[in-house]
DNA sequence: GCGGCGCTTATACC
DNA sequence: ACCGGTATAAGCGCCGC
């Protein structure tokens, strides 16, 4: 039989002791079916010599071993000698196939170090990677497959053990060249319970939302409700009937918002409080949550996705957000956000209570569903260019992706994998410490006009490419053909091979293909493109740090130090070289350098780019960001010195870039940051503060008479820690001690809010003031004026000599009198 | 009891 | 613990006087 087929979720079962794959995806048709794929097991023994002598002598060894663990037996059942390539060099290595991929660490170690062995490498992939790198069969990547059906009884039955009408077995699995477009079938759902801590309480009510549903499932016995409610008797046979639901919808996808940590626990947890089973998914076995930092609930046949670990991961980079929460994500996104419930009612609901409740549940799912959608083509492409399943897709952080996009790709380096480090090695590499990293030029501050600002594209993927900074090209002396990279100020000296190493070149081609795709989206624009061409530049922005941190298999703290010093040297000449041009520089971060275009001609300055340009070494590129007619720099706080990663610019465009003040962190008050906010976009019009001055003298006021709303004094600021963990007791841990003893749930990663209130009795302390949001006290004029307003302006009015304080002194003194 | 200062903590920039 | 370093700044908490 032949057919089309697409992959979607993959896992791994043993039938006689060897490993098969199971692939769930659907066919041209629509058709959710199973595809059993065999696969050889293997790893490799990298020789210290090229004698093809002595590696047939050891396969030949190797080839007798036979293990006996777990009730298994595993042996050796082949052996290839290769000419292959690790860490820059070539090697005569032996692959060696094995019955079992769970026992091939145990037969590596069976092999031991011999003295002719130099490494043995690619028994810690996992299976399902090691599958995909060498079968290439792909996810979401359309192929044509020659199978035969599975009989009940084939493998031990696996196909009676789950729901799919067709199973097969591959006999091969063919890439289509037309590669034709795929639409998930996706259904989100939500959960409302009446207890935050895990199976504590009862679930109330769950939503589903997805194209033609459109449900609200509860126990509650509600007797006039919305038309989308279902009433059960009780919770077991709401939960009963979700599985049932989603079962028969057959999705792809189910989502939900922080359902790793939250919905989908909870309702195992209250399937085994109600003694039932949750039969969840094609072998209605429930989800199998995953250990680890956090736990991932997978769901056999449908594909489980957790939405906030996806854009906490990868997708926020492109967020505004203050907060990853629902509310804060969807009305970013979609335009849309939750409901509003208070959720104080639950202790005595009402029937039209119930119906708010109900209402905002569905709600919930129906933004999360919105957000799938939204978010699709991004989760689409990283699967399609990373090439490991969805699942994981949706779970691992950037670093991970790095280091997947590399496995699959060694193969066209005929590269063998390095292996993931231990524990003790990564332990080892933190206490190292840090390197050092980028320059940052002192600003002075003053308000500027007519200001250009040039940046390096891509800088630190450029560097490592053109400098080939990378494991496998790093030596450890300075051998013939190699470059020096002096890290000025310590005497170090870091050496890499000018043989092009694979890293480099696939960051490289990295580099090209986001080129290429964000031509392709500016050609046709539209949220695939567009994707894709993200996708790339997120990887190729992860790469650096990838080398430099310490969980990574080709981890690299000399390219990483190399690139830091190369990047200070490239910046400080650059400036030089701005300079030469008499333009004053007034900043410089990283990879760009703010100057004053003075009386040069933009073509005069376009120019001088193409000058700097026309003599960067290989893929270097020095770019225009933009014209700005006005800038603002100010210095620190209680200092002379100008203040870094702080500064407002006005485009040409009349757009304004405000960077690192107030305004943008999310942890001042709405009245210090809106006011700073104003008085910067006023100074930055006008050119001058007297408008501004104007505007700030009015919110004082309005301050002193407490014409302020609560809202606009409320304080966020983030526990990142349980409160237990704190050495020093800020405001914000002292609000959410207050939280904990009302009985209210706290945990790590929540804001707190709070405000600061009048309090004579006690001490000076900040944190003897805080009160939450709700509680009645009067709001401390002093701390407000001297903590947050006035801070937030000072130093923008000190740009031209005002000093506000005794302006402001000078004033409320006149009125007290 | 008070000022100084180092440390802890959160958040931003690139 | 799940990409890196650089930087600002508030508020606590300890020390010495």
């Amino acid at each position: 039989m032949e057919f089309k087929f697409i992959p979607i979720d993959y896992d791994s079962f043993d039938f006689d002791g060897k490993n098969y794959i199971r692939l769930i995806g659907r066919t041209e048709k629509g058709e959710k079916i199973c595809v059993v794929d065999s696969y050889e097991p293997n790893f490799w023994v990298i020789l210290k010599n090229q004698d093809e002598k002595i590696a047939e002598k050891i396969a030949e060894k190797i080839s007798k071993i036979n293990i006996k663990s777990k009730g298994r037996e595993s042996k050796v059942t082949k052996t290839k000698i290769q000419d292959k390539n690790f860490l820059g060099k070539k090697v005569k290595s032996i692959q060696v196939f094995v019955t079992n991929h769970k026992d091939a660490h145990e037969i590596a170690s069976e092999i031991g170090d011999l003295k002719e062995i130099e490494a043995r490498r690619e028994y810690d992939i996992p299976l399902i990677t090691k599958y995909i790198k060498e079968k290439k069969v792909e996810p979401l990547k359309w192929y044509t497959v020659k199978a035969d059906n599975l009989g009940i009884e084939d493998f031990g039955g696996i196909a009676d053990a789950i729901s799919l009408d067709k199973c097969f077995y591959a006999k091969s699995i063919k890439e289509i060249e037309k590669d034709e477009k795929f639409e998930p079938k996706i259904l989100a759902y939500d959960i409302e319970t009446t207890d935050i801590e895990l199976g504590k309480g009862d679930i109330l009510m769950i939503s589903l939302y997805g194209k033609n549903m459109k449900k609200v499932l509860t126990w509650k016995k509600i007797t006039q409700t919305q038309e989308y409610v279902e009433i059960f008797k009780n919770q077991a046979e709401m939960i009963e009937k979700f599985a049932e639901y989603v079962n028969s919808y057959d999705p792809d996808i189910l989502t939900g918002y922080f359902s790793d940590g939250f919905d989908l626990p909870y309702l195992k947890a209250a399937s085994e409080k109600e003694k039932m089973k949750l039969l969840l998914g094609i072998d209605k076995k429930g989800p199998i949550f995953s250990r680890g930092r956090i736990s991932s609930g997978k769901i056999a046949g449908i594909v489980h996705i957790d939405l906030y670990r996806f854009i906490d991961a990868v997708f926020s980079q492109y967020l505004q957000s203050e907060t990853l929460g629902l509310g804060d994500v969807a009305q970013e996104l979609i335009g849309e956000g939750k409901e509003k419930f208070d959720f104080d009612k639950l202790k005595d609901m009402k029937e039209s209570d119930w119906k708010d409740f109900f209402s905002y549940n569905l709600q919930d799912a129906k933004v999360t569903y919105k957000l799938a959608e939204k978010i699709w083509p991004d989760i689409y492409e990283f699967t399609r260019i990373i090439k490991e399943p969805l699942f994981d897709i949706t779970r691992d952080r950037m670093a991970t992706h790095v280091e997947n996009y590399l496995l699959h790709n060694l193969d066209r380096f005929n590269e063998i994998a390095e292996k993931r480090p231990l524990h003790e090695e990564m332990g080892s590499r933190r206490e190292l410490g840090s390197y050092e990293g980028a320059f940052v030029l002192e600003p002075k501050p003053g308000l500027y006009e007519k200001i250009v600002i040039f940046d390096f594209t891509s800088f630190w993927p450029s560097i490592i490419v053109s400098y080939n900074l990378s494991r496998s090209t790093y030596r450890e002396k300075n051998e013939k053909n190699t470059l020096e990279v002096n890290i000025e100020g310590s005497n170090k000296k870091y050496y890499f091979s000018k043989e092009n190493g694979f890293f480099p070149e696939m960051l490289n081609e990295i580099i090209n293909l986001r080129k290429k795709y964000k031509i392709e989206y500016s050609k046709n624009k539209n949220p695939l493109t567009k994707a894709r061409s993200n996708a790339y530049k997120l990887l190729a922005n992860a790469s650096y740090g990838y080398q430099s941190f310490f969980g990574a298999r080709y981890y690299c703290r000399e390219a990483g130090a190399s690139a830091t010093a190369i990047s200070r040297d490239f910046i400080k000449k650059t400036i030089e070289q701005i300079k030469e041009e008499s333009h004053n520089v007034i900043y410089s971060d990283t990879d760009s350098i703010a100057f004053l275009q003075g009386k040069k001609t933009n073509k005069e300055i376009i120019n001088l780019l193409e000058k700097i340009n026309s003599n960067l070494p290989g893929i270097m590129e020095l770019d225009l960001e933009d014209f700005y007619p006005r800038g603002l720099f100010v210095s620190k706080r209680s200092m002379t010195a100008g203040a870094k990663k702080k500064y407002a610019l006005l485009s040409e465009s009349g757009n304004f870039k405000i960077r690192g003040f107030e305004t943008v962190r999310r942890d001042w008050c709405k009245l210090a940051r809106n006011l700073q906010n104003e008085i910067l976009i006023s100074v930055l019009k006008d050119g001058n503060e007297k408008k501004a001055l104007k505007v700030l003298r009015e919110v004082v006021e309005k301050l002193k008479k407490r014409e302020i709303k609560k809202e606009d004094l409320i304080i966020r600021t983030q526990l990142k820690r349980s409160i237990k963990d704190y050495i020093s007791t800020g405001p914000h841990v002292v609000a959410a001690k207050k939280m904990e003893e009302r009985g209210l749930h706290i945990n790590p990663g929540m804001i707190i809010f709070y405000f600061i209130g009048e309090n004579s009795t006690k001490g000076k302390k900040i944190g003897d003031k805080v009160y939450l949001p709700d509680e009645k006290a009067e709001y401390n004029i002093e701390y407000y004026l001297n903590n947050q307003v006035l801070p937030a302006v000072e130093n923008i009015f000190e740009v031209f000599n005002v000093n506000v304080k005794e302006i402001l002194e000078g004033h409320s003194q006149k009125k007290l009198f």
